[in-house]
DNA sequence: CAGTTCTAAAACTTATTGGTTATATAAATG
DNA sequence: CATTTATATAACCAATAAGTTTTAGAACTG
């Protein structure tokens, strides 16, 4: 998988209000698809079904204990996503800051251009 | 729209890498929707269905200039993403931090143990 | 070994997504 | 006013997603 295909994985996998709900209690602690899909109104295969998108996405691991299948978060592509977001802001921040001197200029320009009818420089003129 | 559903639309809007593509454009400034098609090998109403995606998230916003929609960044959406990335971190760590304390138990309940067994303090014994 | 428990897979349905082409609308321009 | 430019909408298609019920498989239990 590409970073991009990840990062399509990661945000798809984040998109469901289930698949969020399955992540928030696994990151309390280790559970069993049984355990995880007890508070949802549906049915296992679905909460298995959620449980495979996320594994896929590598948000969730797993290991075995008898017939159970303990899953756990993985938190690693999170920082993928958090990598994004934070290239995203400063891209945007530049761009904000680029805007602002743009601003500042303007705002001179106005001032000069002002000042230049009204000059405050008359001062020094003796009456 | 509840947050959860904020959460949906932002999440989805951002899984795909054509729309996060646009988005990087659009960090840069504004462009209109020409601009932005320009440099995807896909139809002009493919992105016209991509920024109306961006839009409903509230990732993106529009104006009007002549004929042109330019369309903008909103980072709002983000900080609700950014606050829940936040927030499920947050639980991780103390889940994280319940383990430690939980292994650091362990081995010292395994020391003890270990001493008891083989007990250093048999140096004090004279050979 | 027969039964139970936990999970996965198969087969199916319905809705959504991401793309297409063709057409309509809105605003500027000659 | 006819034409061009920029964008949106409609109608369609194929693939994917999210759920269902039923069935299979894997591992314990009596």
């Amino acid at each position: 998988m590409t970073p991009s295909e990840r990062l399509d994985a990661t945000f798809a996998a984040l998109a469901d209000p289930t698949r969020r709900a399955i992540l928030s209690r696994l990151a309390l602690g280790e559970a069993s698809v049984l355990e995880l899909a007890e508070p949802f109104a549906m049915s296992q295969p679905a909460v298995s079904k959620h449980l495979k998108v996320l594994e896929r996405a590598g948000l969730v691991s797993r290991s075995r204990d008898a017939q159970r299948r303990p899953c756990r978060i993985e938190i690693v592509p999170l920082t993928e996503v958090t990598d994004w977001l934070a290239e995203y802001r400063k891209l945007w921040q530049a761009n904000f800051a680029r805007l602002d001197t743009l601003l500042e200029e303007m705002k001179a320009d106005a001032a000069s251009q002002a000042s230049a009818m009204n000059p405050t420089d008359f001062t020094t003129k003796e009456d």
